[in-house]
DNA sequence: TTATATTTCGAACGTTCGTTCGAATTTTAC
DNA sequence: GTAAAATTCGAACGAACGTTCGAAATATAA
């Protein structure tokens, strides 16, 4: 029983380049007809149609279709965490640095909107071992979420801790973030990638300062 | 073809009192445990063993499951519209208005948890007229949600128009409060109901004038 | 080339699903 | 009570699904 796990065993191998160049792409592939049909609508078969794998042929690269799900959200996780990192390397002052965050969370949002979306709208369907491991890590993105929270509060009121008010906070940000996979449309002119940061500087203002104080 | 249709025929029985509740009973059941459950991993005969009501005749209230699934989006829908309305009455300023708004969200979101969670989560897996009929509701109350915002910009603006801006922010509202379903648990001493009020005035807040105006 | 390990495949299994249909049962109206 | 209408049901259909397995094909290393 796979849910026993600490953590779940994916791996068929480790080594091998050829493998894992292929299970990325399947990933990423699968990720996309995920996103178009949903997760359910989308059978192994449709899979190995679009592909050029047979049926039997992508149980190589995963053990159940479970699992599956599982690595795409694991990969999009990982991948969102990692340029977090790198974009706060050179960022100073809470203000700014979840500026950042929203810049990083949106721009990484739109370039792999497929994945993402099935990351915001499917991983919850997930259970056991793999619902634990994908819950553990959103649990540790909203807690630096709300660490940066509790930094700008306590500019102005430095004994602050941390408190329900600043954990529906990140969750309203939080949502607000991740339900932009439900509208934003990559073909529409206004939505162009060029327009990513200007949306993502929009959230953060909003979130920051407020819908009225906000100019245009 | 139903999806050909401007609106979809959905009634066997438009009379009948005693049909109509039935159907209530059965809406709300069924809602229940695909909230638990999701949509797509619960069976007819999942509802069927749940209710006391045969396979078969279910079939007597809805005629595919996919209009099961519309059906209970659309009451949802409609009672919010209607509840949301209501409250308005009495509200005056479109501040307060908006704050009404929220308010009316949430409540309804958590005294329906599971209607609103399948509606939330489900409802964009519909097609065809049932997809359609669904999305022109959202976009009503979207409508509603943007007119309010350019009321209170043209307080500072008088001659502020419906621009980019506003969509952004009446979107990331409306995410903002759809969110809530995946992480609010009414078993949580801290989400009880008295505290759902304060969850909204808090998002009103924050969404008005930002998270380092507020104060706690 | 040969032996070994990796990768792919066709075919099939058992299960579950949504849906249908005609008959039986229950309710309603007179 | 009787006839008509509304409601429920058992049984079955065909289709689609996730998964398995042993054999075939291909790549790798010697």
């Amino acid at each position: 029983m796979v849910s026993d796990l600490i953590e779940p065993e994916t791996a068929v191998q480790e080594n091998s380049e050829r493998y894992s160049l292929k299970l990325r792409d399947i990933l990423e592939r699968a990720a996309s007809l995920f996103a178009r049909e949903g997760y359910h609508n989308t059978s192994i078969r449709d899979l190995s149609r679009d592909m050029d794998i047979s049926l039997a042929g992508l149980y190589y690269y995963f053990k159940t279709k479970e699992e599956l799900l599982f690595l795409i959200s694991k990969h999009s996780f990982d991948s969102v965490l990692s340029s977090l990192d790198e974009r706060l390397k050179d960022v100073r002052g809470p203000e700014q640095k979840l500026g950042a965050l929203v810049q990083n969370h949106l721009q990484y949002f739109v370039t792999h909107l497929d994945a993402m979306k099935v990351l915001a709208h499917e991983s919850d369907g997930l259970r056991g071992a793999y619902f634990d491991l994908i819950q553990k890590k959103k649990r540790s993105y909203l807690d630096r979420m709300e660490s940066l929270l509790l930094e700008i509060e306590r500019k102005s009121n430095p004994s602050a801790r941390r408190n329900d008010a600043v954990k529906v906070a990140a969750l309203s940000l939080f949502g607000m973030m991740n339900w932009t996979y439900t509208w934003y449309n990559p073909s529409k002119r206004e939505h162009s990638l060029a327009n990513v940061r200007r949306i993502a500087d929009r959230m953060t203002e909003l979130f920051l300062h407020g819908f009225v104080r906000t100019k245009k």
